[in-house]
RNA sequence: GGUCCUGUGGCCGAGUGGCUAGGCAGUGGUCUGCAAAACCAUCUACAGCGGUUCGAAUCCGCUCGGGACCUCCA
């Protein structure tokens, strides 16, 4: 463990605070968060949640912890409609496009790692599904019912909330008050089958054409969307853990009920630090599937959509969402993608040059400093912006040596060519992407930078920059210098 | 309607009771055969109104605007 570790702040939703981090048991976290539902391709608003926490996740570990990181997959339970005639959402989908249900898991959860692959994000420790983990469900609704908290009604099975809120706090985490809920909520039908209008199924009983469905000791029926959640997080990373994690739309109800379900289960809140990741804005709206108002992955990377002027790379569109907190909103314009691209151009092309660059017996400015900045940034509730600034400082250190109008030690250049990998690649996840053929180019750029340079030695500028106009139209840019020539 | 968040310069975004993050764009230089890159310098700020304070963009109140949740949602 890296002494920095001692220092790490996160802003805890449940208490509304920076908090010194300190896990439950030393060296170890448990890291929870909510993952998709693979009932269509996931958007760009839904990836920057889980780049949000890999990156959380990413510097964890690169504090020394220990993580177990676990990140379900939610293949069944997302109630369509009220959840009095619900439908879930995998089965309608399935029943719309004449597909078995587990085709379409299938079919969007194999998108859905494809594109955190794209997005370089680290697959986590464990990936549990809903549906492969029913028997622990059913055990968790029996226990909540066993100490009281839940009730069986025409084979469903409902949360009791205010039973709950007798002897525990409903709402804590969202801010809200049960009376205030209760006066909120809308009108339901009179033939509900649950006592009040707050409480939340555990269990759901399934008509006889429902096609995902399973036995329980309620009779044919189907998990409620919240307890999967409870279930899985229970399994892995017991009664109580560390962090977990989600979309700010997930505090409620969803994250309310996940502590209401935990603690009516085995008398413990399950959860010490509640992270919450902000929304990705389209035109100034909330990034949303229902509304349209939404863009995938691939769209982006094809330049193929309305929003965008042209495509982005995938590590453009990370480094972009680095350049924001992770809990404030972040709004996707064609521009700001455009100045994030000309940023990452410049910071990673100063890593390449800090490679090669000149050592000095010592170095003008306090390496050290730098450094230190890069972790005071991230242990400030993972704050990358700030990190990414701090960075940019080196970025321009780095120039100015290879200027000559600054020096650097051996041993500095060192340290901070490791320190820099570490925070861009390990910890932010900025993986310079690879393009292949470069082993034959090579060699070709060799003979025609030449062919170039003995024509600028003969003054025939003609030719030379008729080579440089030429590679420029093939996307080779080239670079004269006094050390040489570069392209890329 | 209820609860909560937010309003920063041309754009994106940090931050915070006094020391004007950062990126992109602009302007002027240096360098260069010319470019590009880089370096140096530099211009646009803290929604409005009031209050607290020696001092507020930062705290408080009001007004106006934007957003989220209250129903599935990352």
């Amino acid at each position: 463990m890296k002494s920095h570790a001692k220092k790490l702040s996160i802003y805890n939703s449940l208490k509304g605070e920076k908090l010194i981090f300190k896990s439950l048991k030393d060296g170890f976290v448990g890291l929870y968060v909510c993952g998709p539902t693979v009932y269509s391709n996931v958007h760009l608003g839904n990836c920057r949640t889980f780049i949000s926490f890999d990156m959380v996740y990413r510097y964890l570990v690169h504090l020394g912890y220990k993580v177990r990181y676990v990140r379900n997959i939610t293949d069944v339970g997302h109630l369509v409609d009220d959840a009095d005639e619900g439908e879930d959402k995998i089965a309608k989908k399935a029943r719309l496009e004449q597909l078995e249900p587990m085709e379409i898991v299938q079919q969007y959860t194999l998108d859905f790692h494809k594109v955190m692959e794209n997005f370089n994000s680290l697959a986590p420790n464990i990936e549990p599904t809903a549906t492969g983990h029913i028997i622990e469900q059913i055990e968790m609704i029996q226990a909540i019912i066993d100490n009281g908290f839940g009730y069986e009604s025409n084979g469903s099975v409902y949360f009791d909330v205010e039973k709950y809120n007798e002897s525990h706090p409903y709402g804590e985490l969202s801010g809200r008050k049960i009376e205030d809920l209760i006066s909120n909520t809308r009108d339901l039908d009179g033939q509900s089958e649950k006592r009040a209008p707050l409480d939340f199924a555990l269990w759901k009983n399934a008509s006889s054409d429902h096609i995902m469905k399973w036995s329980s000791p309620w009779g044919v029926g189907f998990p409620g969307w919240h307890l999967e959640c409870s279930a899985m997080s229970t399994k892995y990373l017991g009664e109580e853990f560390d962090i977990h994690g989600g979309g700010m739309d997930l505090k409620f109800p969803h994250h309310e009920c996940e502590i209401a379900q935990g603690t009516a289960s085995n008398g413990k809140a399950p959860v010490q630090y509640w992270m919450h990741g902000n929304m990705l804005t389209l035109n100034g709206k909330k990034m949303s599937k229902s509304t349209g108002n939404s863009i995938l992955p691939h769209e982006l990377f094809s330049g193929v959509n309305t929003f965008m002027t042209k495509p982005f790379d995938s590590m453009v569109v990370r480094f972009f969402m680095m350049q924001a907190h992770y809990r404030s909103t972040l709004d996707f314009t064609s521009e700001a993608l455009a100045a994030a691209e000309k940023g990452y151009a410049r910071l990673t092309e100063a890593m390449a040059t800090l490679e090669a660059l000149n050592t000095s017996l010592e170095s003008s400015t306090s390496v050290n400093e730098m450094i230190e900045s890069f972790y005071s940034a991230m242990n400030d509730d993972f704050n990358a912006p700030i990190l990414v600034a701090n960075l940019f400082e080196s970025v321009k250190f780095i120039n100015s040596v290879n200027d000559g109008k600054a020096t650097i030690s051996a041993s500095d250049r060192l340290l901070l060519q490791t320190e820099m990998s570490a925070f861009v690649v390990d910890v932010l996840g900025l993986a310079p992407s690879v393009s292949g053929g470069e082993d034959k180019l090579a060699p070709v750029m060799d003979l025609v930078l030449d062919l170039r340079q003995e024509a600028r030695t003969n003054k025939d500028w003609t030719t030379s920059d008729k080579i440089r106009d030429g590679l420029a139209n093939a996307g080779i840019i080239v670079k004269d210098s006094k050390e040489g020539t570069t392209w890329n």
